[in-house]
RNA sequence: GGCCCCAUCGUCUAGCCAGGCCUAGGACAUCACUCUUUCAAGGUGAAGACGGGGGUUCAAAUCCCCCUGGGGCCA
């Protein structure tokens, strides 16, 4: 069978987890299946669809990798289709005008709130004839919306996720499919839609699942064959509420903007929900396409656990391409007040820089901080540091034999550096880490990075030595406490 | 309030459909140890769960019922 799937989100607000958590599942289990994934804009309410937000839809799917096939259809263009299909049900009895006013359809329903009965319309208007409905319109200028006349019985269905599920008819109430204003609801839209887009499967949030029942009895009005359904968990903030603003960032481009890779976002959507068989957790977009199956998920709601997602991120960062993390990281350090443009001339020293500090990086945003001193000479040093490193005034001997033993080395390699550093603690017979701290602060101002060796190694002999010979200057004669140093 | 959905470590989950192989496996986080020039990463290990109660069965995390809890939809 020739699947089709497709996302349709209501350009109402940001692109959410949630939201592209579906998107990522329709998109798979129809590459899976060999079949095509559509795109859909739900932006038949004006008041709250918005241009922007179908900019943050588009581009957050292009951000994820997550193509789209063919056009995109946009519900605003086919308001005359959905007239079309209302009528039709109309004219076969299946519908009926309603010329109910806001104010009767309160009273009913205070009435039943009263009765704690569901909520139900009364069918008022489908007792009106014609005449009487016709002069509510003149005399009063009432306007006609149109209510699908639910029939008698039961709706079940059999979700791919669920199982069967059943509704008894009676709970469901004529709801309306076209509004007063003409603009058409939800149901009515989305089934003419997926019907005329050859919809095999839908794949949908499980907040879903009560209109199903009423998008059923409208295939069945239409005399449509209906698609297969596969209402999904919700995925939940830490407060096991649906995930919201209120949980801080969740819109996809947010994630962008934080540092974090599309591949890592991807891949631990993924398993919000889903698992494959053999307990892998890293995961390539590739191998997911041979082996999702929508029929393996959960139907359990999941909490969005952030601490995984950085755990992931960094993951993706240490596997990644290293020019492709090059490019992925300039825009950060663009933002950086220290970051030049000139700085861009020379990329392979960039790029080594990256390198050496990448399994370090929890997010992108993360590598600019991590690079900082291979490019900035005015530094600050870390006060603790100085306080525990510099304490011995035999410091400044070991760095300045070290330094007067780096003019001599020709050849400036990381075996080189280590063999000069470790002679001359040996010759003071100290421990190494002696020395080592306290060139680390020399080097980087702070107290933790990479490899000292490699870093230095990297920094050049020229700027190694005036960096020695910088730390010595401003730290000689510091008494621990009572000297005012520059910080960061 | 009515209807619907869900229930395994703190979190993501495997196992459930086809009951025994489960003294319940993995991952994140936590803790300890290890590696080491520091931090991180890595390695090793620890701690940590079948919501409760009834059934069915020789046997239940797995099947059935009830309760409880959580979530969603309708306003």
């Amino acid at each position: 069978m020739n699947v089709r799937l497709r996302f349709a989100p209501s350009p109402t607000g940001v692109l959410h987890v949630g939201g592209v958590r579906t998107a990522i599942y329709n998109y798979l289990y129809a590459r899976r299946m060999g079949g095509k994934f559509l795109l859909r804009i739900e932006d038949t309410d004006p008041e709250r669809s918005k241009e922007e937000w179908i900019k943050v839809i588009t581009e957050g799917l292009s951000w994820l990798g997550i193509k789209w096939d063919d056009e995109i259809v946009f519900q605003s263009k086919r308001i005359s289709v959905y007239h079309k299909y209302a009528q039709k049900l109309l004219k076969e009895g299946k519908a009926y005008y309603c010329v109910c006013t806001e104010e009767e359809l309160e009273e009913e329903k205070k009435i039943q709130r009263l009765q704690k009965k569901h909520l139900k319309y009364s069918r008022k208007c489908l007792n009106r004839s014609k005449e009487e409905i016709e002069e509510l319109v003149k005399k009063e200028g009432r306007k006609k919306a149109i209510r699908f006349l639910v029939p008698e019985g039961q709706t079940e269905f059999k979700d791919i996720i669920h199982g069967k599920i059943k509704f008894k008819n009676e709970e469901i109430e004529d709801f309306i499919i076209l509004r007063s204003d003409g603009s058409p609801t939800y149901n009515l839209a989305c089934v003419i839609d997926d019907h005329e887009m050859g919809i095999t499967h839908v794949i949908r949030g499980d907040d879903h699942i009560p209109n199903t029942p009423k998008q059923i009895l409208l295939y069945r009005a239409f005399g449509w064959k209906e698609p297969e359904f596969a209402h999904l968990p919700m995925i939940l903030g830490p407060d096991r509420k649906k995930l919201s603003k209120r949980h801080g960032a969740t819109g996809v481009l947010e994630f962008k903007e934080q540092g974090f890779l599309p591949e890592a976002l991807f891949n631990f959507l993924v398993l919000l929900g889903w698992s494959p068989k053999d307990n892998r957790e890293i995961i390539s977009k590739e191998e997911m396409i041979k082996i999702f199956d929508i029929r393996d998920c959960r139907k359990s709601a999941s909490i969005f656990d952030r601490q995984k997602l950085l755990w992931m991120n960094s993951e993706y960062i240490k596997m990644k391409d290293i020019n492709e993390l090059l490019k992925a990281s300039l825009p950060f350090l663009r933002m950086e007040k220290w970051w030049k443009e000139e700085f861009e001339r020379d990329l392979e020293y960039l790029k080594k820089t990256i390198e050496l500090t990448r399994e370090r990086a929890k997010v992108l945003k993360d590598i600019p901080y991590l690079i900082e001193y291979f490019y900035k000479e005015d530094f600050g040093y870390d006060i603790e540091a100085i306080e525990r490193y510099f304490a011995d005034s035999r410091v400044f001997e070991g760095l300045e034999e070290i330094k007067s033993e780096f003019e001599n080395v020709d050849e400036w390699s990381q075996t080189n550096i280590e063999k000069v550093i470790r002679n001359v603690a040996d010759k003071m017979d100290v421990k190494h880490a002696f020395l080592i701290h306290p060139l680390r602060l020399a080097m980087t101002g702070r107290k933790v990075g990479p490899s000292l060796f490699a870093l230095m190694e990297l920094l050049g002999k020229e700027r190694c030595i005036e960096r020695i010979r910088r730390v010595i200057r401003e730290l000689w004669g510091y008494v621990p406490g009572k000297t005012d140093i520059k910080k960061d």
